[in-house]
RNA sequence: GGGUGAGUAGCUCAGCAGGCAGAGCAACGGCCUUUUAAGCCGUAGGUCCUGGGUUCGAGUCCCAGCUCACCCA
């Protein structure tokens, strides 16, 4: 007997009640249920005196203890659980639908409140409405389901049979609520950009491609709305932000997913150390609206979000962890070496930052920002005034993750085009052209003022947020393989 | 791409000393008006991920593949 057969029994008999449900004169498939209160409010809102007080509540049946003439259901909705009693005395005349309610099924009730003998608050009830025939089996109810990659797979399930995936799910949007009131409130203006671009830039990156049928050309999804954003600067929007997806053709891992959301934010008139205030103080903010603590469990690490947060330059940290000088290349391709790290047909800048990588990042548990990057990895950045070598640029860094990347924006265009030029050297022609954006050096031309600019890795801050090691966790739906497709089995004579 | 681990009933998992395929929950049939993962009696339920191989005999050992997780690149 194959799965989808023995399935198939479970969904039968599911069926069956269906019809017995339907032959007693019930709708499986109920209809509107006005003046719910949630399970949470219910319960938080009655501690004492309880007794006489009526409520109304609906959700999904998760528990269901049938004593015989008198059954406890546990009804589960996005708040939280409240117990229903259900007893032949009150309930006479549906008796008969009552006893096919099964685990799973969405369900409505009012009653009086009243408490058990043993303290549990209960809706005894006068009147329950199936507002839905489950015709699928809910996952153990105990254990609930607990295969990674089906959590994953069905969401739709995962998100009630583990309680704690709704309550990630439920601060993740909370938290993103408070970032754009927290940005509103500094009046900047929230914008949507071309999420299809003809040349995907602003970072370095793989880019999906997809293709436009009646303009007969290929499109780029973006890899950062970095370049549009910018040219809001161009039109006159001194401060602008984006919260939306990004999308980067490259691996998974608990840290990537292809489709992630970026906060990118620009600022006229500032640069990367107001970038630098203004990233501590937002995820501080956050912290103190929406976590128990500013010192957070993260996996296996501790971190502390105490104000300040450390800062230190690049040269300085490969100088205090990797014990090479960045003014020696010698020193710095020998520690390299020693990394295992093939240098010998790299640029310097390469190579410093494979080591970076290699050594640094791996100490940067509490938030630490990395300022002042080597220029020649900074296309889009304004090189230091008083150090050319240098880029205006830092990166945050907590739980050993990088979390924002910001920058002064570089507004000489001839600069930028240059750049942009060396940049593309020796790349094939593909790779080029989603690089090369003429357009945006044109805007460039007309002036865009001197400018900050922050990204900040939005599933990152939420994995950090709530105790998620995996990105996947902080997802919805994060892309998957295909589930493998069963072949169709025809009998064969 | 490399390493480690996992895949057994609808779900959560045992079983590996190579010898009849197991438990709990869910389901089905009974009993029960204060349960809390309710309880009690009974019944049914399997492509042991897939394909090869070794063996008298493979869920267990070997090879290849698929999927997932974690670590590394």
């Amino acid at each position: 007997m194959n799965e989808h057969v023995s399935r198939s029994k479970f969904e039968q008999q599911r069926r069956d009640k269906l019809d017995k449900l339907r032959a007693l004169g019930v709708d499986p498939y109920g209809d509107r249920f006005d003046g719910v209160q949630p399970a949470a409010v219910i319960k938080a809102a009655y501690t004492d005196d309880i007794e006489g007080k009526r409520a109304r509540c609906a959700g999904r049946i998760v528990l269901l203890r049938d004593i015989g003439k008198l059954i406890f259901i546990t009804l589960r909705d996005s708040s939280g659980t409240i117990q229903l009693g259900l007893s032949k005395k009150l309930l006479a005349e549906c008796w008969e639908m009552v006893k096919l309610l099964e685990l799973g099924d969405l369900l409505g009730a009012e009653g009086l409140l009243g408490r058990t003998k043993t303290g549990e608050i209960t809706v005894w009830c006068e009147s329950v409405s199936l507002l839905s025939k489950a015709l699928l089996p809910p996952p153990e109810k105990f254990h609930g389901l607990a295969d990674v990659d089906m959590r994953y797979r069905m969401r739709y399930v995962d998100l009630w049979a583990n309680p704690e995936v709704m309550q990630r799910f439920k601060q993740r949007s909370e938290i993103a609520a408070t970032i754009r009131r927290f940005l509103a409130d500094r009046g900047f203006l929230e914008v949507e950009t071309p999420m299809m671009q003809t040349v995907a830039g602003g970072a370095a990156a793989r880019p999906f491609i997809t293709h436009h049928n009646t303009l007969d050309i290929d499109l780029y999804l973006r890899i950062a709305p970095e370049l549009f954003l910018k040219r809001l600067l161009v039109g006159g929007m001194e401060k602008v932000f984006e919260i939306n997806r990004s999308f980067r053709n490259e691996g998974l891992s608990t840290r990537h997913n292809p489709e992630f959301t970026m906060m990118e934010l620009y600022q006229a008139y500032a640069d990367y150390r107001v970038m630098m205030d203004l990233t501590e103080e937002l995820i501080c903010h956050l912290i103190e609206r929406h976590c128990s603590s500013s010192i957070l469990p993260f996996g296996t690490l501790t971190i502390d979000y105490s104000r300040p947060w450390r800062r230190a330059r690049y040269a300085d940290l490969l100088k205090e962890y990797a014990h090479c000088d960045m003014e020696d290349m010698a020193s710095v391709r020998r520690r390299a070496q020693q990394l295992g790290i093939e240098e010998s047909n790299k640029d310097d800048a390469v190579v410093v930052n494979e080591v970076f990588e290699a050594v640094v990042e791996e100490h940067l548990v509490n938030p630490t920002f990395v300022m002042d990057y080597p220029a020649a990895i900074c296309p889009l950045t304004r090189q230091s005034k008083t150090d050319p070598r240098f880029a205006e640029r830092f990166e945050l860094f907590v739980g050993m993750m990088e979390l924002a990347n910001a920058y002064t924006e570089l507004n000489d265009p001839d600069v930028q085009e240059a750049n942009f030029r060396r940049q593309l050297r020796g790349l094939p022609e593909e790779e080029s052209m989603a690089k090369m954006d003429d357009d945006f050096i044109t805007a460039l031309k007309y002036g865009m003022p001197p400018a900050g600019g922050l990204g900040i890795g939005i599933d990152r801050l939420m994995m950090l947020l709530t105790n998620a090691t995996s990105i996947r966790d902080v997802i919805l739906f994060p892309l998957l393989k295909p589930a493998a497709v069963k072949a169709e089995k025809e009998p064969i004579e």
